[in-house]
DNA sequence: GTCTATAATGAGATAGAC
DNA sequence: GTCTATCTCATTATAGAC
């Protein structure tokens, strides 16, 4: 039985050649676990889109379980902190306001997940799938609810009075409008501009939050 | 081999029998392919749970593509009638203004999908799997298509010198979220009033269109 | 209309050679 | 680290008895 790959009980650092099979895995897993959902994308077909046979798959990406959240993973560490880092600059230049927060949260997904069949494109179609479907759960709680809670947290600060539950509910809004632009672009016209949409989703999310402003 | 059912060449009026099991896998096909998706669910545990054979499930929704269609449109034709149905109740009554158009919408659907584990709420959250996911276009615009173009057409009436495409995209903003009160519910908190999210709901999307009003 | 039985395929997982 | 081969099980679909 071969061992698990885990960091504590590696003596040698991965060749790069095994490097790389491991991204074209999680690449190729989060295009198809995007386009097909967990149970219409196989590791067979995750293999092959990785040009790999699919004992390596189950290999580097464990079960496809495991293989599912880490896909989610990889990006998830390196959004939520260019989100809150964008809090942070908007916050030291005195300028965080509610159209900050909206762009702090909008733009670090969807200015990378506007390149047709780019590698962002799939995940913010991933993310789609995983909040809103109650099985992930687990996984929406470990990677995007502390970023949630903060912005809770400063729409708080910005709009004091209202409950926590109205902006929580709010901010439930503006993620499933923020991730209808990669999923539901299609439905918006046949050649529709994706900056365009953003420019509308960020009008549109701002509104519904300056609504609550006494 | 067993002919297809079809209207047209039946001889005779399918048994009250035959109604009672065509009506429970229709609402176990809902069920299951909203909470697992079009993959996630077999058309055996459709069958178990609405406890009749495998075989039964094929002879009345025949192939799996066909019966994920059939449960999209059973719907789908009321919920429309009833949309459109509140916008003219709206207009002769001389109130269809944005706020009444927001209402026409969100209304019909979610006012029957806040009964936990009722038959609105898996419609609905099939609806968003449908709606986000470029594999069933056909289906989205045969049946959903219609009813949008209608919306964004009124949208039109009331903002005059908005563009099309702004006035689509935004159109899509408010079904997502829309969508997100039946499939993301839980992310609003651990015990969160659906009443409370449709109020917020209505207040975020109208506010949204109001601010394209000159 | 409803069932049992089964064909044909593809799934996830794992063993073991190199 | 990577492969081929295979085990075991679940899947859709259909044939055919009643």
């Amino acid at each position: 039985m071969s061992r698990k790959i885990d960091d504590k009980d590696r003596l040698r650092a991965p060749s790069a050649k095994s490097l790389a099979a491991q991204g074209r895995i999680l690449d190729a897993a989060e295009k198809l676990f995007s386009l097909y959902g967990f149970d219409g994308a196989s590791l067979r077909d995750i293999g092959k889109a990785a040009e790999v046979s699919a004992a390596l798959v189950a290999h580097h990406g464990g079960t496809k379980d495991e293989l599912f959240e880490k896909v989610v993973a990889r990006r998830a560490a390196e959004l939520s902190a260019l989100r809150l880092a964008l809090i942070e600059e908007y916050r030291q230049a005195g300028q965080l306001d509610l159209a900050a927060l909206v762009e702090a949260y909008v733009t670090p997904l969807l200015s990378r997940a506007v390149t047709p069949d780019g590698p962002w494109v799939h995940y913010a179609r991933l993310v789609a799938h995983v909040s809103t479907d109650e099985r992930w759960s687990a996984i929406t709680s470990k990677w995007f609810d502390p970023t949630a809670a903060r912005f809770v947290e400063e729409l708080g600060l910005l709009l004091p009075g209202v409950a926590p539950e109205v902006l929580r509910a709010r901010y439930v809004f503006m993620v499933s409008a923020t991730l209808s632009v990669p999923t539901a672009l299609w439905r918006m016209g046949e050649n529709a501009d994706p900056a365009r949409a953003i420019q509308e989703l960020k009008a549109f999310c701002l509104a519904g939050f300056k609504d609550l402003a006494v």
